[in-house]
DNA sequence: TTTTATAATGATAACGCTATCATAATGTTA
DNA sequence: TAACATTATGATAGCGTTATCATTATAAAA
C-alpha cells in the first residue's frame, strides 16, 4: 500500500483575522497581551482562533521576537533518571519561552574532562546561555573558564553562587531533614547515616539535615553510626554491613542514595535479617532502584524536572530582562517523602 | 555584585556575505549545496564564517524553508533509561533537520489510557507527527485511533507495520541470538531462559532468538529450563529460584531483562551460589541496574537513541518528500554485548 | 568569431509572526 | 460641545533565512 502524507498547512494569523474580521494585529493581541483589546473582540478571534484550530508558529514567533536563547545543557555520566528528568523540564520550559536546546554531553570512558577544551568548543557552539549540571557545576576550574568565556551560565545543584553566575539546586539538607523526622517518628533512635562522596556539595548538606534533625528532637547521635559511603551499592553494602554487625546496630538505616540503601539492605538479607522489621532502611533520590529491590524503598525524592524549569527560566530572565540582576541562588525545596516497604514503625 | 548580562546579537547572512563580499544568497548555498558554488567563492565564504564565527538561525532557516515539523513523542511509565535515550537520540535528530519535539506524557497513577481521550488531545495540538513508545505503540486501539485522525505516527519498538504506519524497532531476536551463543562459546548447554511478559511483542523475539542460537548450536533446549516471567525483580528472583533449586540446574540463566536477571542473582546469593563460577547470570536492556548491582550484570544494549533519530528521520521523509512511500519496518541490529562479572567459562 | 549551453551569482519575495508607530473610536473634563 | 486624554485597532517594517527567478560569467559548439 502506498501512501503519500503530506505535511497540512496549518491555519496562520492572517486567517484567524480574516474570519474575524479584524487585523492581524488584533489577533496577535488577543494571544499575548488581551488586556489591551476590548471583550467583545476576543470572543469574536476566539472564536475564529477556535473554528480553525489556530496553533501559533512558535517559529514565527521567536524569530519574529527577536529574544529566542539557544541554550545548552552539558552533563557528564548523568544517571538515566536525572538525565531524562531534567531534559523534561528544561524541555518543557523552553517550549514555553520559545528557545532551544542543545545536548551537550561530555560524558565519556572514565576519563577527565579538560575544561579548557570544553570551554572553547562550548564557545564555538554560539550558545546564549548554559546549564551546568552536577557533577559539572561542582567543578569550579570550568566554571572559572566558562566565565571566562562569557557565557552565562546557570549552576544546577550548587547553593553558592560563583562569580555571577546564579544557582538552583535542590534543598538537601531539608529533604534529609524531613526524612530523619519520619525515622524518628517511627520510634527510631539508634539511626545509623551512610554519608555519600565528600567533593559532591548536597553530601555535606544531606548529612548536615540528617543530624539538625537528631539534635532538633534531642537524640544523642553515635559517632559509630556514621559512616563513610561513595553512593555506590559496594559501599552501601559494605559500611551497611559494619553497622548491622556492631554489638548495638541502628534499628533504622539512612543511606544518602538508593544505591547506597540497596546495598544496605543486600548487607542486611545476607544476615539474613528480616527488613522492615529487624532493620529499617532508607535511601534518597527515589531511583527506579528503589522500586526495583525488594523490599521496595522508602526513599526522597528531588523534583528535578522542577529544578531544570526554574534554571531555564532564571536564565531567561537574566539574559532577557534589562533589569540588572544580582547572581542568585534558588533552593527548590519540594520534600517529597516516598512510603514503600524498607521502613516501619520500631517494636 | 549586579550584572546585565545581554545577548549578544550573532552574525547574519548578511554579515557574513558583505564580509565575504558575495552576495547573501552564495553564502546561503555554500551552507547548503556547495556543489552550486566555485571553489574560490567557497574558500572566501568559508574564512569569513569562520571569522565571525557564524551559526545559522535554525528558526529562520526552518520557518524559511517551510518544511519544519512538529513531532509529538508520546510516552506511558517508561524506564527513565529508556526515556532520557529517546529524547536525546530524538532531540539530536530534530535540530538536525529543524523540527521541533513536543513531550506527551501520559503517564498516570496506574489507570489506564483512554484511547479516544488521548487521541482528541493529540488533534487539537496541531502537531505534525507522533512517535508513539511502548507500550503505547502496542495498544491497537490507540493505534487505530491515532490513524483515523489522520496524524502521521512511527511505532517504535513494533516490527508489523499497521495500516500506513511505518515502525523501527530492535533486532531483539538477534540480541538474544548472539547472547546465547556468546554463553554458548563460554561452554555452557544447559541454559536456563527466563521469558518476559507475553503481552509485549519482544518478549517472543527474545525467546525465539535463544532458541534459534541454541538449535543452530545442535544444544537440545530442556522445556524445564524455561520460566515464564513478567519483567519485574521479584518475578526473575522466583523462577530464578525454581530454576537454581532443580535437581540438575542450568549451569547459565538467561533473564529477558535485567531486573529479571537481577532477582536471579538475588536468588543465587540466598542460595550461597558463587557467581558467576557456579552459574552465569546474565540479563539484556544494559539498565543502570546492571552495573549497579554485585556482580555487575553482563547484558545486550539496544541502541535506543538511534531508534529515535531513526524514527525521527522516516518521520521526516515520509511526510516532507513527496516520493510515495509504502508503510516500512526498519529494524535496527546493533547488538552490542556487554561484558561484565556475571557470566563465566564453564568449569 | 558568434552563438548557445551551462555554471555561477544576484535580487527579491516569501515564511508567520511581533514591534512600532499611526490612526480611529471612545470617554472625560471644562 | 470643544478640547483633550485614553482606549482600541490598524498599517507597515522587520526578524534571518530559503525559494524562485533573473542575470552575468564561463565554457562548448558552430
Amino acid at each position: 500500500m502506498e501512501t503519500k502524507i503530506l505535511k497540512k498547512r496549518s491555519a496562520t494569523l492572517k486567517e484567524v483575522a480574516e474570519r474575524a474580521g479584524v487585523s492581524l494585529m488584533t489577533v496577535s493581541r488577543v494571544l499575548n497581551n488581551r488586556d489591551l483589546v476590548k471583550q467583545d473582540t476576543i470572543t469574536k478571534v476566539e472564536a475564529a482562533v477556535e473554528a480553525l484550530n489556530y496553533r501559533p508558529n512558535i517559529l514565527a514567533r521567536s524569530l519574529a521576537g527577536g529574544n529566542s536563547l539557544v541554550i545548552g545543557i552539558v552533563y557528564h555520566n548523568p544517571s538515566s533518571g536525572y538525565l531524562s528528568e531534567i531534559l523534561v523540564g528544561a524541555m518543557t520550559a523552553c517550549r514555553e519561552l520559545g528557545h532551544q536546546l542543545v545536548l551537550e554531553d561530555l560524558s565519556d570512558g572514565g576519563g577527565d574532562i579538560d575544561p579548557e577544551v570544553v570551554t572553547h568548543r562550548l564557545q564555538k557552539m554560539g550558545l546564549d546561555g548554559l546549564l551546568l549540571t552536577p557533577p559539572l557545576s561542582a567543578n569550579s576550574v570550568l566554571v572559572q573558564k566558562l566565565h571566562d568565556s562569557n557565557i552565562p551560565t546557570i549552576l544546577v545543584g550548587r547553593q553558592k553562587t560563583q562569580y555571577d553566575f546564579s544557582t538552583v539546586s535542590f534543598n538537601d539538607q531539608s529533604a534529609a531533614f524531613a526524612m530523619t523526622q519520619y525515622l524518628i517518628e517511627l520510634g527510631h533512635k539508634d539511626i545509623g547515616f551512610i554519608v555519600g562522596s565528600i567533593e559532591q556539595p548536597f553530601s555535606g548538606r544531606r548529612k548536615d539535615g540528617f543530624l539538625q534533625a537528631m539534635h532538633h528532637h534531642n537524640i544523642y547521635v553515635n559517632d559509630a553510626f556514621i559512616k563513610q559511603g561513595d553512593y555506590t551499592f559496594k559501599s552501601g553494602m559494605e559500611q551497611g554491613g559494619e553497622l548491622l554487625d556492631l554489638e548495638n546496630p541502628p534499628t533504622a538505616i539512612f543511606a544518602s542514595n538508593d544505591d547506597m540503601a540497596a546495598g544496605v539492605i543486600a548487607a542486611a538479607h545476607s544476615r539474613n535479617l528480616d527488613i522492615p522489621n529487624s532493620v529499617s532502611i532508607v535511601g534518597f533520590d527515589d531511583t527506579e532502584l528503589s522500586s526495583a529491590i525488594w523490599p521496595a524503598l522508602t526513599t526522597v525524592r528531588q523534583p528535578i524536572s522542577n529544578i531544570a524549569k526554574n534554571s531555564i527560566k532564571l536564565l531567561h530572565d537574566n539574559i532577557l530582562t534589562d533589569i540588572p540582576k544580582a547572581a542568585s541562588s534558588t533552593i527548590i525545596d519540594t520534600v517529597e517523602i516516598i512510603r514503600r516497604e524498607s521502613a516501619a514503625a520500631i517494636k
